[in-house]
DNA sequence: TAAAAAAATACAAACGTTTGTATTATTATA
DNA sequence: TATAATAATACAAACGTTTGTATTTTTTTA
């Protein structure tokens, strides 16, 4: 017999025991203004009917959602994984949920995701911007109307109004080529992502800056960016890369583990050894780099505490009165190399 | 300048337009019912004043949220946010968003998360139970209430009215093994999984049945159940078990493909020689398995397809009208088994 | 050109809460 | 015991939509 059974509203309860909505709503909040044997009456009722607030009424009345958009440009990706778990640890113990959607690695798919949430579903939005993302235009609407917004990663804009997580990846960049050149690495490869992609700039940035700096030559045919947004095809032209270098490099330095532990595969395949021949550094700290064997030196980013801290000040911004100028606020966080026997 | 102006709602243009809100929102809907030019006045008339739709105001009004609800055990497998991608992509083409929920494999969390999606926030929800989780009274309850339930993976228990998506783990670790013996091995290890968890049950079955029908002995000491439920513990059970054994064994059959690279792993920094000396088999295709060297043979399961196919049940089941009696359908997924190096 | 039919629009209730204000019941004070 | 103070409760508007029904306007028909 599956017949739906209306759900039970706070008018059942009042009706039930001849009081007022207004009453049976305070009861249930606790409120001061009823009598302690009214509540008491209003919480057994409420439990032998099986009373569920309605969360939808609750943030209509409320005009707040307790729900925090997260949009991230893809999920098969550790890392965002990683910071959408921060996320969700410091929301919950705040009492939000999160929505997460993918951007696809997509401008327009981001944002018409932004439009969504625009339509008051959450109360504010968490955002790592695709590579394709160049005007912030969308996201300074979003501000603009007063929804607090918190970007983390992929910066290549400040949005005013807006809270900014980033990495320092520029100088983490930096120290990792450092470390190679002083261990008297002569031929360092460099494999970048995406070079649209803030993040990958500042990574090739901070390599170039070392060679420089340290007069290490620096061979075109060691150099590459991946393009490719498909894990499969990450794989060929990381393979292709290293097919016909005349050049062999002593060293690798990968942007991204994924990357990194793409070269270790490869140059394992070709009969090369880690680390005696070569050495591979990577960056980020989640794929399988410690399993590997030989295990991977690489770049660990406070992954899981830049999604907490994400959630921090968005949450923080929700908490202000309406009427404060938010102070637009920049994180920077540190990394950390992990040294391993790849190098 | 932050003044926050208000949100422009239909009553804005209704007055604007001196006409009421009932044909303003029909306008919008593009209701014949209106006429032409009312429908292209109200239309400029909304975009002009940047108006947004409150989707809480249209849900309450409606009753739906089109958002589903989606409770996994953990983030931080990869198989249960490919899972969450066939979800949400086969969603989001049908409207609706997915609210991603972790239990922390905790029965107490996945309960709580339960009676959240039960205060109007989904239209229905997606679950993979915990290994804890033994009674599905809290799940017949949100059936009973006609909220839509797709349950999949870790399915101990059919639960009346709710649909149920499953793979062959039995017939799959079945036919691996079988595949391990006709290589002739003869002193195969089993690294299991967590023993309460319906699927490693049925993995460890399949190992069993392989082994009996094809009169291999089993070793006890080749046999393990990995308890753990955190990525490090794990890595020292496994190296923990592999340390002291008498019997080396010749094959591994892991039921997770992190076990299978964690084995792999153990067994190349002890010294020995993959495959020429001991072959291993992972049970999933989403970690490095591929990118591994030696890559490894795994077990593959349709991880997106089956969230695709959670997602399409559970639409399903919202789409029926409420009197039609839910028949409960059980899909069953078949594997596939990828033959790599590591055998 | 008046009545009937059709088209377009307006009204008002409903969705299930919250919350400010008004009212009633109770207790304290003189 | 009448009055003031306080406690408890009820009333009603508000949140921003949707939608059935009533009303008005326009068009068609005789």
């Amino acid at each position: 017999m599956t017949f739906k059974k209306r759900r039970v509203k706070l008018e059942d309860i009042a009706r039930h025991l001849n009081i007022s909505i207004a009453t049976v709503s305070r009861a249930l909040d606790e409120s001061p203004r009823v009598k302690e044997s009214t509540r008491e009456k209003v919480f057994k009722t409420a439990k032998a009917m099986g009373y569920m607030p309605n969360q939808i009424a609750k943030s209509l009345s409320s005009g707040k959602t307790n729900i925090i958009g997260v949009i991230i440009p893809r999920y098969d990706e550790p890392f965002f994984i990683e910071v959408c778990r921060g996320i969700d640890e410091y929301a919950r113990e705040h009492n939000y949920k999160i929505l997460i959607s993918s951007s696809r690695n997509s401008f327009e798919f981001e944002r018409d995701n932004l439009i969504a949430f625009e339509r008051g579903l959450v109360d504010g939005i968490i955002l790592s911007p695709t590579h394709e993302t160049e005007m912030f235009a969308h996201i300074r609407n979003i501000t603009r109307k007063g929804i607090p917004v918190v970007l983390f990663d992929n910066i290549r804009e400040e949005v005013p109004g807006a809270d900014h997580i980033l990495i320092d990846d520029d100088k983490a960049s930096f120290n990792a080529v450092e470390y190679l050149i002083k261990k008297g690495k002569k031929r360092i490869a460099f494999i970048g992502g995406i070079i649209e992609k803030k993040v990958f700039q500042d990574r090739y940035k901070g390599f170039l800056e070392a060679m420089k700096q340290y007069n290490v030559t620096i061979y075109d045919e060691l150099v590459m960016h991946c393009a490719s947004l498909d894990r499969d095809l990450e794989d060929m032209e990381i393979q292709n890369f290293f097919k016909n270098q005349k050049i062999k490099p002593d060293a690798v330095f990968a942007c991204t583990d994924n990357y990194g532990l793409l070269a270790m595969k490869t140059l394992l395949r070709s009969g090369r050894k880690i680390p005696e021949e070569v050495s591979v550094i990577g960056f980020g700290d989640l794929g399988l780099g410690a399993v590997f064997v030989p295990s991977m030196t690489c770049i660990a980013q406070p992954t899981f505490e830049m999604g907490q801290k994400a959630a921090a000040l968005l949450i923080d911004q929700l908490n202000e009165p309406s009427d404060v100028k938010h102070h637009k606020r920049v994180v920077k966080l540190a990394t950390n190399l992990i040294l391993r026997d790849s190098t």
